[in-house]
DNA sequence: CAGTATCGAAACTGTAGGTAGCGAAACCTG
DNA sequence: CAGGTTTCGCTACCTACAGTTTCGATACTG
């Protein structure tokens, strides 16, 4: 049998959560965070406006929430720190050069600036975990993670914020190289 | 006399430009990207929207030529290129750490995403000109001056986006520390 | 069937970026 | 001073979007 502990009447909700948070981040990657209007997200994921605002509450935590499943958990890392950190930049790598992530970042924090709720959630569902994971996977205290998340995230956002493009494979190594510096 | 190449006829514009680029750091200080609003920009500055709009073509130029303003010129230095690191890595903390500042970077970077004119004035004003003087403050080539400009800013920028608050003098020191990693 | 909760479509509100028009002000040349 | 030119500042306006409200239709429960 299925695990329903209880069934509530009325009509049932539709699981479009997937849909909508891909549908999120496709239109935030070809139309911009400004451009991606709610009404614009809503055509792409197929349902309505209205069936969004239910699940979340603003533009700002729609964004957050596919950015959190855009990242999804930290991959398992079990060597050496100096291994694990390499592993981990190229993974932080690939997860900013998806498509609509870096946009959608951008218009997070702008619109972070002035909302303390917002900001919790960043902190709570993207900041916290990873920094968690990184003071596991490298050993380090927690100050050293929260730098250490910074310099890689802000580093590799900076790039495709002012150039718009990824950053090549030395570039990748060299943030590699540098990470490392604040492992010892 | 005073160096007047060729006085036009007409009103001659009156230099509001100091003014409105303190009063739009000031108000994006005060109230976020979304809530400065170029009425409220005006009022503070003491001129009409109009007047702000002749000579910035959009919001985004005008938060871009805040910034230009606030960071000015790179600080002279004639050293060692590891002393010359720990010196502008201090000077790009301090701007950063401007009020307004951090909040103005994330506003532009996120309509930038989607305004390639506001890219290139970002590029052009910004981007290059202290990569070029970083090029020579530290003897190294381009790509690698990009680099390190990605990650001070990149690093300082996250962590107030993220946390709201600057970083602290250790952090600072850790900063200085993984990007000299980059030198050589 | 009665009751309940969701869906989706549309209409609506408030606000902000950006533009247009215009009288008044501040300079120029003669 | 007169006539020409440009900017100033104010108001009114247009357009677009975040977020809300309303309501009939729909899909469940018991």
């Amino acid at each position: 049998m299925t695990a329903e502990p209880h069934r509530s009447p009325g009509r049932p909700r539709v699981d479009v959560d997937p849909a909508v948070l891909a549908a999120t981040l496709r239109t935030v990657h070809e139309l911009g965070y400004a451009g991606a209007t709610l009404d614009r997200i809503a055509a792409a994921a197929g349902t309505a406006k209205t069936t969004i605002y239910r699940r979340w509450s603003s533009k700002g935590t729609l964004v957050t929430a596919a950015l959190v499943s855009a990242f999804g958990p930290l991959p398992p890392v079990a060597g050496e720190p100096r291994q694990n950190l390499a592993a981990l930049v190229r993974w932080g790598a690939d997860r900013v050069a998806l498509p609509g992530v870096a946009a959608a970042f951008a218009g997070v924090f702008a619109e972070a600036v002035s909302d303390p709720d917002l900001r919790r959630l960043l902190r709570t569902q993207l900041q916290e975990p990873y920094r968690r994971g990184l003071e596991q996977a490298l050993a380090v205290p927690t100050a050293r993670a929260l730098l250490i998340v910074d310099l890689v995230v802000g580093t590799l956002l900076h790039r495709r914020g002012i150039t718009g493009e990824p950053m090549t494979e030395t570039d990748l190594q060299q943030l590699t190289t540098a990470a490392r510096a604040l492992l010892g």
